[in-house]
RNA sequence: GCUCCCUUCGUCUAGCGGUUCAGGACAUCGCCCUCUCAAGGCGGGAACACGGGUUCGAUUCCCGUAGGGAGCGCCA
């Protein structure tokens, strides 16, 4: 295709454009048009690069009062189900991501559907205008032939494009294929001698040639559209100002503003951000345990965290503190998006997963380790007595990072019998008799004043510092670490706490 | 194979030719605090991939090399 001398201006005056709106960080426009969107396909669950690109749309978007939209890519009828988009509807509300209008959102647009398995009519119409201006012709090779052709010119040392078989078949030619049975695939005639120039938002001045493009697919032989072209259509149409998405799609962006020119379509401003690599530097897949949203959101972390430190991976925030999502947004600017490929480091999350539960009142911690949401309330509520569940998840706060953290704790203070891990056995086994039997005997006398016991079995035995807590802490916790002894000491409460130092004795004196 | 993108401490990154023998955060190590862990305070170690240019002067600009990544699909 060669580009109207029309077509050509337009892209010029939009470079300008793009290039203002770089320096200018997304130009004041009319403030209420941005419009940005994540548009996921239901064929798996978010991974964290997934998310990430989701949470940058929604954070530009709300920064300039403008629109998130959701959108399901859902063409490809084999592998999208609708569970998946559940899921990811579910998940992406879980972490606070906010959408004006998507998939099965109420007050569904003058558009149509956000699902594109459901705006045939609308993609239809855009056919008929590229078959019109005749961009466009019917491919018959079949996929076998087309993956023979590949491979041979790999083997050859050229790109993999095609050939242009079908190109130039005439009319009898066409009528004679289609006669004879075999499905055709729509394809998109690329001219040759020119190239493709526009701003990335991240990247600066990109340019690619036209030669370098084969004619590609946008329709399929079922009659479905290819996703450069209802990914590229759909933009058009909704309105959408800007795209943040990943960096695979840098180099199939020239063929989708091809698509738009040829069709007449506004065209967005494109971001494409660097990839997200795993912690061992894999690229992060749809069943890549550590990096799965949902993985983690069952693990117990929060959605702020997860926002955190998703903000942080390619961008920077002068504020190295921890930022509610509306700070997130309010600082968020296309200008602080880095180029190179970032690695997701779960150190970093959990940091930031302390700050979130640092952000905590005490009922906010209480209600998110035991209430609906929590992924161990279950397993918790076998272990602690509910009406103890308030004071043990309050006992416990300085010690849990994850929800799951809970559980050992639960185990510890309140499974009978009693689990001693090795170390408090260790300890245990090196404490003279004498200093156990002691707060035995004394217990009596405290049954609510730990530190009162404790000075007592201080006075009878002669050991006071490490040598006198760690034990007491080993025998009544069955850890060598943990919550304030004080505090463990009331939760406990004293029958327990006699139940637990006689436990304790049968591991002590294995040296005397 | 071709095209494109990327390359600063272990990790995320600041840096947009000199005021930086490179700053912050996480992680790590040490000390303080302390009954333990955590938190908190203080302090330490730790990086400009390599080679050429350009320049009075390069982490910063240009060109190569190496390494990593992406795209070239009737996947998205």
């Amino acid at each position: 295709m060669i580009l109207t001398s029309t077509a050509r201006q337009k892209f010029l005056g939009q470079d300008l454009l793009w290039a203002q709106s770089k320096t200018a960080n997304i130009p004041a426009m009319s403030q209420a048009l941005t419009r940005t969107r994540f548009a996921p396909s239901p064929t798996g669950f978010l991974h964290l690069g997934n998310v990430r690109t989701a949470l940058f749309n929604y954070l530009a978007a709300r920064k300039f009062g403008g629109e998130f939209i959701l959108r399901s890519e859902d063409t490809d009828a084999e592998r999208s189900r609708e569970e998946y988009l559940e899921a990811l509807l579910a998940d992406l509300s879980w972490l606070g991501l906010s959408w004006s209008a998507g998939p099965g959102h109420a007050g569904e647009p003058q558009q149509g559907s956000y699902r594109q398995s459901q705006r045939g009519t609308l993609y239809a119409e855009q056919f008929a205008k590229l078959e019109a201006g005749g961009h466009t012709y019917p491919c018959f090779c079949s996929p076998a032939e087309l993956a023979v052709a590949r491979k041979a010119q790999l083997a050859a040392g050229k790109p993999p494009r095609y050939l242009g078989t079908c190109r130039d078949l005439d009319g009898e030619a066409r009528a004679e294929r289609a006669a004879s049975g075999r499905l055709a695939t729509v394809r998109f005639k690329v001219g040759a001698g020119d190239s493709v120039r526009f701003q990335d938002l991240v990247r600066g001045s990109q340019r690619f040639q036209v030669a370098d493009i084969g004619d590609f697919i946008i329709r399929r032989a079922d009659g479905t559209p290819s996703f450069f072209f209802s990914n590229a259509v759909d933009d058009a149409l909704m309105g959408i100002t800007h795209v943040l998405r990943g960096e695979d799609h840098l180099s199939n962006t020239p063929r989708q503003i091809l698509l738009l020119a040829a069709l007449e379509l506004p065209v967005p401003r494109y971001g494409h951000i660097s990839m997200v690599v795993s912690d061992d530097g894999a690229p992060l897949s749809k069943r890549h345990g550590s990096t799965g949203l949902r993985e983690l959101r069952s693990l117990g972390y929060l959605p702020l965290a997860i926002c955190n430190h998703l903000a942080r991976l390619g961008h920077v925030y002068e504020d190295p503190g921890f930022m509610s999502m509306e700070m997130l947004a309010k600082h968020f600017s296309l200008e602080k998006l880095g180029r190179s490929a970032a690695r997701h480091d779960m150190a970093q999350l959990r940091h930031w997963q302390k700050e979130a539960l640092h952000q905590f009142s005490e009922d906010d911690f209480v209600d998110w380790l035991l209430g609906k949401e929590s992924p161990v309330r279950e397993e918790l509520s076998d272990l602690v007595p509910a009406k103890k569940a308030k004071e043990f998840a309050l006992l416990v706060r300085d010690n849990v990072e994850i929800s799951g953290d809970a559980l050992h704790w639960a185990a510890q203070l309140c499974s009978e019998p009693m689990n001693f891990t090795a170390a408090a056995a260790e300890v245990l086994k090196a404490v003279d008799r004498s200093l156990i039997v002691a707060a035995l005997e004394l217990l009596d006398q405290h049954p609510d004043d730990f530190k009162a016991l404790a000075a007592a079995v201080r006075q009878r035995t002669g050991q006071g510092g490490k040598n006198l807590f760690m034990p007491l802490r080993a025998a009544l916790t069955g850890d060598t670490h943990g919550p304030e002894m004080a505090r463990v000491y009331g939760f406990l409460g004293m029958p327990g706490a006699r139940a637990r130092l006689q436990q304790a004795l049968a591991l002590v004196g294995a040296g005397n």
